[in-house]
DNA sequence: CATTCTTTCAGAATAATATTCATAATTAAT
DNA sequence: ATTAATTATGAATATTATTCTGAAAGAATG
């Protein structure tokens, strides 16, 4: 258990800001915005990636270009203990798995799926989550139309 | 309607994973990655990027770094005819709400939501939510830790 | 306060990449 | 086959990234 101090200023919010949304925007450019040298970002910037402030960058490709346009949320009942995730580190390494959760109240985990259509879902839950060790029982949503989807975070002040 | 062809080639799969996982690498280093001129892997990033075969390119930000530390998943019954969204679309206006689907069987919506607490979460939900019409009922579940988290999509061949 | 230490920034110099464009090669269409 | 359309290359130029030095601003110390 490490705690982290973060300490970002008001000039780091507003990177990123401009980096939320638009991840390749180059220091150039937010230099000019800021009214600061690309040089000052630049130090800003690897500074926030080391501290873990930005995590990852990333294209946001569309599913259904790949193929991919189904989406559902499972419910997954397991017998991990408290603390432990035997079984959610399981799932998080099958490659439509996007999320694994661990939620309150069910001893269970949320997990969202990615596959092809209803087909291909039948067959991830019978031919991978059947052999995850651990999972008691399942519970399905499918998602028939999404309004929103990004993982843009409120950035404060 | 408009069926949308996008006629994706095993070059831009390989370009699609390079950029899924890393979305600020540069033209000339997926270049030396495919064996191909710079010039060229420009023009069919362009390209992806006007199909929406590529959506957006983002920075991941650690939402602990900006204290949205709760991570929330609500379930809400609407009373939304099929097929309109009177209600999601509120709901995607809400900053903290990062996912809205429409989901099948409970004529209602599954969103998700980060807020700095517990506290900042009932606000929202009394506060925000509680002035978008049309909202029946909700079911709130919290999450303990997420164990991945990601929206890397499972590109074919 | 003065001094030291630390952090952050600016600005110049250089390295690397992005972008453009004319031409060649490849592919598709008829 | 021939033509048309698409995609790639390679060179030239424009921009940006990166490095580095010194200055400025802040924080910590006595």
């Amino acid at each position: 258990m490490t705690k982290v101090e973060y300490n970002l200023d008001q000039v780091d919010y507003k990177i990123l800001r401009l980096m939320q949304d638009n991840g390749r925007i180059n220091n150039a450019d937010i230099a000019r915005e800021l009214g600061m040298a690309p040089s000052a970002i630049l130090e800003r910037v690897k500074k926030l990636e080391q501290k873990d402030v930005i995590l990852k960058y990333s294209a946001k490709i569309n599913p259904a270009a790949v193929d991919q346009k189904l989406l559902s949320f499972i419910f997954i009942k397991s017998n991990d203990i408290i603390g432990e995730q035997r079984v959610g580190l399981a799932l998080a390494e099958i490659p439509e798995v996007q999320e694994v959760h661990d939620i309150a109240g069910d001893d269970g985990y949320l997990i969202k799926v990615r596959t092809t259509d209803s087909t291909g879902l039948v067959d991830l839950m019978r031919n991978t989550l059947g052999k995850v060790e651990g999972i008691i029982s399942t519970r399905t949503t499918i998602v028939l139309q999404t309004v929103k989807e990004d993982q843009q975070v409120v950035i404060p002040e």
